[in-house]
DNA sequence: TCAAAATGTAATATATATGTTGCAAAAAGT
DNA sequence: ACTTTTTGCAACATATATATTACATTTTGA
């Protein structure tokens, strides 16, 4: 499943995927797939991607409707 | 560094490495590395361990301190 | 409209998370 | 002390996250 927040988070800063790729160091390709629901991303790269959009792992990576 | 808070977590609930790993559906070693900061798991291997443990990504996940 | 920027997607390559097996060490229970 | 359970660790195999490159499509701005 898509992942709107981020989405919304990265939009909000008014950055592009090849902006927040290039804060948290990894490829567009790979900011692309995690917002499309296509990737597992690893913990770091979800903390990464919190801190360069000032969320926390909740904000972005938890859905509180599906895990409880 | 180690993740204590999973560690605190898991053993709260008097569970061992094995039944935790046997719960979320990997190996035992995954979760050792894990526990002592030696892996960097996936974003759905934690959130399967933060339902199985009945805590959030921030619980076990986010350190605030570190982070912000 | 047109051009530029942003995003989607695909193929191939690499790094690393994770599995499996086995054994050693430590911790816990009796 | 002894046994059992738990945990640590190592070597090798596999699956998959991520990189790279390239091109197509969509969106945005002038």
């Amino acid at each position: 499943m898509k992942n709107m927040k981020l989405k919304l988070a990265r939009v909000e800063k008014d950055l592009s995927q090849e902006d927040l790729a290039k804060i948290v160091g990894v490829s567009r390709q790979t900011i692309g797939l995690i917002e499309s629901g296509k990737y597992n991303p690893s913990l770091s790269l979800c903390i990464n991607i919190c801190i360069a959009l000032s969320r926390t792992l909740n904000d972005l990576f938890w859905d509180a409707e599906i895990n409880n």
